[in-house]
RNA sequence: GGAUGGGUGGCCGAGUGGUCUAAGGCGGCAGUCUUGAAAACUGCUGUGGGCGUUCGCUCACCGGGGGUUCGAAUCCCUCCCCAUCCGCCA
């Protein structure tokens, strides 16, 4: 009971009118800097101005309906001043409320998403928690491991340096039987998820800033991960969960058309700001990559286990692709501002000696659907409510390419290819 | 890129300055009838906010923003989107 009303109103202004301890400590626990005191005095405030506001409109309205039937030239004159200076007060008072307003939501715009009760707190990605591990073990080489970028080069699988000469830094061809891979993973999730109910879509690679700020992300923030394009109100998309999420903004569902799945094919562009040196090498941190990614629109009372499901739909693809992983809970700190619950898999990079995010999959509650618009009707119920969006990787390409070769190659410097990708590579061993 | 026509409630669609309520239809819900269902008939039926002890009252919303006016779906400006045709093009 008490969780459902949480979920109806989360975050929106009243619910933080309403529980602003909560939100404060939840703040706290995801180190986001958010004067939530102001925010309830302000709001405070703002609602007793717009009722003024709203009783001199009312007033006005009455007045202008008088006019029309006035007969009288000196009363309809007479009436006709008044209205005026009703609608003057009205607008200065207006203008007072949009002030308030503006200011409301520049605070609430830091308040981050309530966060699961089960997820770890801590400050970063030091406090999170491995919960479980893949089926496949971590390989013992009898040899000492290549790490991608030596690999690929051998084999003629890619081109930095042109890449680089083309498009800057942190960009890259691949060739070859890469290119193979590629489209082989691509076939690999598509057609998995596809046996599990998700239609598949190919997105834009752009989207409005809007919708960009609806899903969460801030295109113009002095430390965006978006590329802009110039005299537009366009971004390149990081990921096509901004475009999957925006395809059903200021939409009304109906509740048994729910839930909802797709799995959208897009390129994701980011910037990488501030991020070089470190885990920078080959294609762990690009500028650009091809990314299949799983979105659902849930109801509320269905999205935690759709969570699950999404997490296991990546376990099972890594699974049968024989990389080892593990399952990492993401810790309040280092969940960003929209996820309620956020899961990794992190894969082991043998060329690295250690685990790298390969996917990542969130429960956003009802943080974007609120900000998208997007709601659902239940039969015989009055009003609409807001619906839960997840999303999660099935197979980042460049990533997910790292793990397969590192983790496949042989003491000759070959690469095998794993099993379930052979029908779309069309053969066993690279090299 | 050029030309033209459009954007109205869950959907379709009327509405070019003022009768309190945005016509009508479809869909949906309820009722009558029926053994049950369908059909027919009758009634109800937009979203969000505020106030009030049930009934209710009220504010905002006709693609977005701005303007004119006492009063705008309607007039003006601007932007966006959609459709059709032409041009260009993978």
């Amino acid at each position: 009971m008490l969780e459902e009303r949480l979920f109806e109103h989360m975050l929106d202004r009243k619910f933080i009118l309403e529980n602003a301890e909560l939100v404060k400590r939840n703040c706290l626990n995801r180190g986001a800097k958010v004067d939530v005191d102001r925010f309830v005095a302000l709001e405070e405030q703002r609602k007793k101005l717009q009722q003024e506001v709203e009783e001199l409109n009312r007033k006005a309205n009455v007045t202008s309906k008088s006019i029309g039937q006035a007969k009288d030239p000196a009363e309809r004159e007479a009436r006709k001043e008044e209205g005026r200076r009703l609608r003057e007060e009205t607008q200065k008072a207006q203008a007072e409320v949009d002030a308030l307003v503006e200011q409301i939501a520049a605070v609430q715009r830091l308040i981050p998403n309530l966060s699961h009760p089960e997820a770890p707190v801590g400050g970063d990605d030091t406090a999170n928690l491995e919960l479980a591990r893949g089926k496949t073990a971590v390989p013992e080489f009898d040899f000492e491991p290549l790490d991608h970028v030596e690999l690929m080069e051998k084999l003629d699988l890619v081109d930095f340096e042109a890449g680089a000469k083309v498009a800057g830094h942190g960009f890259y061809f691949l060739k070859n039987d890469a290119v193979l891979l590629e489209l082989a993973l691509q076939q690999y999730a598509v057609q998995t998820l596809l046996r599990e109910g998700f239609t598949p879509i190919t997105t834009p690679d752009l989207a409005r800033n809007e919708v960009l700020e609806g899903i969460g992300f801030i295109p113009r923030g002095p430390e965006t991960q978006i590329y802009s394009v110039e005299n537009t109100d366009l971004s390149l998309v990081a990921t096509a969960e901004i475009t999957l999420g925006g395809m059903l903004a200021d939409t009304i569902l109906d509740a048994e058309q729910l839930p909802l799945k797709f799995c959208g094919i897009s390129h994701c562009f980011r910037t990488e700001a501030g991020a070089h040196g470190r885990a920078a090498r080959g294609l762990y941190r690009v500028h650009q990559f091809t990314k299949i990614e799983m979105f659902a629109f849930t109801l509320p009372e269905e999205s935690e286990a759709m969570l699950e499901r999404l997490r296991g739909l990546e376990c099972q693809l890594f699974d049968g692709l024989g990389v080892p992983y593990r399952v990492v809970d993401t810790a309040t700190g280092d969940l960003g501002g929209p996820a309620y619950r956020k899961y990794d898999l992190e894969a082991w990079m043998p060329g690295r000696g250690e685990f790298g995010e390969v996917t990542s999959t969130s429960n956003c509650t009802d943080y974007q659907a609120r900000r998208l618009n997007i709601r659902y009707r239940t039969k015989g119920e009055k009003g609409t409510r807001f619906l839960h969006t997840l999303n999660g990787t099935a197979i980042a390409i460049s990533r997910a390419l790292i793990a397969v070769l590192e983790n496949f190659q042989q003491a000759d410097g070959s690469v095998v290819i794993p099993e379930v990708l052979r029908p779309w590579v069309g053969k066993e061993k690279i090299g």
